[in-house]
Order: structure tokens, then sequence, then C-alpha cells
RNA sequence: GUGACCGUAGCUCAGGUGGUUAGAGCGCCAGGUUGUGGCCCUGGAGGUCGGGGGUUCAAGUCCCCUCGGUCACCCCA
């Protein structure tokens, strides 16, 4: 044990029938393929991009300045190239949208992803240095129209889940114009409060002093009750906006909070910003965020400007909800049929008999060991088994199978040439 | 990056003030049924007590260092 190698720090190994759900294989099985269902039924197609990205990319596309970026990229050098692994999703995606000229196919383009993403934070109970992240995104207009698509098809993943208890936290930033403006608001309002904001609260007010509203500090959330409100100074176009999609949210019965402080910590977002918040999941309580991104394609490098709004999740988070809430998670299919055999030329038989039967379309196990049939029959037990096949020597001799119900402990005898027919009526 | 707590069998954990061959439950394996599971009974395998150093006649137990884990800050999905 002591000088064995194990997996790194903030990664996880997946197991087949592991305790905990955020682990387990099977659990992860049924949610992607639930998320595929619903992105499909939405009308999103999946698109995959490398896990390898460009630094430059993420640089510009989520900004220097934020966290992320300055401090929790997992970066490669290679010669004089350096490459990162994607901290998330949406500046890889319309990299992709741009390079591919994905605005040349008709109508709006919905894409939706799932798949590993990579921050070098310290590890803590739903934040991993590998985690997975699904979302989706609406590239190509700006009509709030999208944006509550995006936040029903969001919502619909936890409704699916059985999810209840998460909160809807809705907000506008208002234009890359006007941004400025509360930005200068914001920090006169706080410049005189000084001493009584913390260290960190005082870099960002000069870095990144939105960044503030979201502070946990309780000193500070007292300082803020009275600091000027974003919406406040939000520029006319993205207020009707923002008053469309609160209509329009409300027309689906989408419950939500306006909450004037909240803020996304990459650059890329304007106007619209959302985040979907659970308790008792530790301290990570966000389970999705996201909001419109109209700046992000000029950002990295697009000619024309392309408006395009989307969201992120956690899987982590969302099977860790998933559990904490005792929503229903999926049991593991069972055996239709345990093969049991004792000696060599039973065991050539049973062999056979299971790739038939398996061809098929039924679930078959077998143990190609030479145990007891007593420790087989306790593998087909614990496999959950419906039926046991006996192959041994009078079976052999008679050409027959000894065919054991194991919920009545009935058992018949059957010819081998009419096995699968039997067993697959 | 900072802090707190925790590291004893595969898993969950017991092991007052340091003292003979380190325990339990579950799990695993075998036997009780010369070819039959679940329940029960019996037995067995499995541990350099995370690692290193120190104190001591004696350390799982005390001290130091180190590695690992968990949670929190921060940040965000």
């Amino acid at each position: 044990m002591r000088n064995m190698f194990r997996n790194v720090e903030g990664t996880n190994d997946l197991l087949p029938g592991a305790q905990k759900a955020i682990v387990r294989t099977e659990i992860w099985h049924h949610v992607e393929e639930v998320i595929h269902q619903i992105m499909l039924r939405y009308g999103f197609s999946e698109i995959r991009t490398p896990i390898l990205e460009h630094t430059g990319l993420i640089a510009r596309g989520i900004g220097q300045l934020t966290d992320i970026v300055s401090k929790e990229m997992f970066t490669l050098e290679r010669g004089d190239t350096s490459y990162v692994l994607r901290p998330e999703l949406t500046a890889p995606i319309m990299r992709s949208y741009l390079q591919h000229h994905l605005e040349q196919q008709s109508g709006v383009q919905r894409l939706y992803y799932l798949g590993p993403c990579f921050r070098a934070e310290r590890p803590q109970k739903g934040r991993y240095r590998q985690f997975h992240q699904f979302g989706a995104e609406i590239i190509g207009t700006d009509d709030p129209r999208a944006d509550a698509e995006i936040i029903t098809l969001m919502m619909e993943v936890y409704d699916t889940f059985e999810l209840t208890g998460a909160k809807l936290r809705l907000n506008t930033l208002g234009s890359a114009e006007t941004r400025p403006k509360y930005r200068e608001a914001l920090i006169e309002y706080l410049i005189p409060f000084g001493d009584a904001l913390t260290a960190i609260s005082r870099e960002r007010l000069s870095r990144n002093p939105l960044r503030i509203l979201d502070t946990k500090v309780e000193a500070e959330r007292k300082i803020l009750e009275n600091a000027p409100c974003l919406p406040d100074y939000v520029d006319q176009e993205s207020l009707s906006n923002y008053e469309s999609l609160k209509r329009l949210l409300r027309a689906v019965e989408i419950s939500f909070v306006e909450d004037p402080m909240l803020v996304r910590g990459l650059d890329y977002y304007t106007r619209t910003a959302f985040e979907l918040e659970y308790g008792g999941i530790g301290a990570q309580n966000a389970l999705a965020g996201g909001g419109r991104y109209d700046l992000l394609a000029s950002a990295i490098g697009a000619k024309n400007p392309v408006p395009a709004v989307g969201f992120a999740a956690g899987m982590e988070r969302l099977i860790l909800a998933m559990e904490a809430s005792g929503a229903p998670l999926p049991t593991v299919r069972p055996f239709d049929i345990w093969i049991v055999s004792l000696g060599e030329t039973a065991g050539k038989k049973a062999f056979e008999i299971t790739h038939y039967l398996r061809k098929s379309g039924l679930r078959v196990g077998m143990e190609p060991t030479k145990r007891s049939m007593k420790a087989q029959m306790r593998l087909a037990n614990r496999a959950d088994a419906h039926r046991v096949i006996i192959l041994a020597e009078q079976e052999m001799q008679t050409e027959t199978a000894t065919v054991k119900n194991m919920l009545t402990g009935e058992q018949k005898s059957i010819p081998f040439i009419e096995l699968v027919e039997n067993l697959t009526k």
C-alpha cells in the first residue's frame, strides 16, 4: 500500500457498485443518458471539443484577471506552445463555432456538451480538480426568448431528476457600455469603507470590483446593503430584455428570485446572468450558472459580434444533490441468466451457451473458474440472476440443461437445442 | 495559496493515564449439503497501526518532521 501510486489529488476513480453515488459508474451512465435525452427533446445537438486548448483562447475568452485564468489553470508547455486543460467549455465552443463557420448553417445554433474540465483549486466537497460539466448554448441571437429557453432547459434537467429546493437567481449585468459606469459608482461607494473591507475585497476593488458583490463576509454584506444597485445603471435595452425574460419565465411557471448582487466570475458575460443554488451539498452550492455572453466572440477574434447565451452545470454537484435530497437513484440491472458449470466439458458448453444467449439479447453471467457449485450459486445470487443454468456431468450425458428459477427455487430440464428459444420467449 | 480536523484489516470503526502473540462488525474464502444461492452455525485468510526520526527498559498510544485524506476560506460548475 505505502509505495503504490494513487489517483492525482482532486480527481476521482469511478467504480462499479461504489457506495457513494458520485463515484459510481452506474449513476453516471444514468445521469448522462437522461441529459442526452432532454437535450435531444429540446432540439440541441451535441458538440465535443478537445480537452486540450491553446492557453491564449482561454486567457482571452475568460479574461486575464479572472481567478480561473490567473491561478487555476493546468497548463503544459511543449516547444514554444502553451496548452491548457480546458477549465470550462463555453470559450472552446465559441472557438469551434467560429472556426467551422457554424453561422453559415441555417438558423441559430443550439449546442450542448458534457465532459471533463480541469481547475487547479484545492479540492473540497463539490469541487474537484477534474470535474465534469454539462451545458448548452444558443448562438446567433440576442432575443430574450433564447435566454428563457436556456433557463427552461436547465430547469428541466433538475426537474427530471426530481430535485426540489433549488433556487434560481436572476440578474442583468447590462451592456459593455454601461458596466464601467456601475463599476465606478461601486468603487466610489466602497472606497470610504476602506479598512472595513477584507484584504481580498480591497484587492478586488481595483481589479474586479463587481466580484465583491457576492462576498460571504457578513460585515461586507451589511456595507453592500446600501451600495449602488446594478440594475439602476443598466441601459434601456438591457433592461427591456430583462423584463421580457422575466415575463417569459413567468409564462411557463419557472420561479426565480431577482438578485441585484448576482455577478459572474467570467468576463464574457453581459446582460442576463443566472445561477441555480442548492443548499445541502456543502459550501459549493451553485449547481449551475450561466448567462448571455455577447462579447465572447469578439474577445477571441471574431470580426463581427456573435450574440449567445448558455448555461453550465456541474455533474458532480448534480449527483451530490440527488444523493442529498433523496432523489431516486438508478439500480443495477440484474442478470437474466447465470451459468454454473462443473468439469471441463461442461465448462466449454457453458461458454458456448453463454455466447448464444448473449447474442439473443439476454444479460448473461458466468465465472470462468473451477469453483464449487455452491460458490458459483452464491455468485449467481449476488448478481441477482433471475435464472441459473446448471451444467455438469449429468446434463452433458442427457444433453439437457437444468434451469433453476431463483425466485421460486423451481427447476426443470431443457434440451440444449431448445435452450435459447425457451429462455428468450 | 491559507487554515482546521483526521490517517489502525477490502470497508466502517474499538483500542482510559505508553506494558505480554493489535480487536470487532460487515465483506471475502472454505466447511456444515459426495451437484444447488439467500438465513443460520463453524473455521480461515487478511494489518511493517500512512512513512521517517526521536523520547523510553517498553510507542498504535508521547514529541518532531513528512506524506496522504476530508472539510472550510478563497473561487466557481
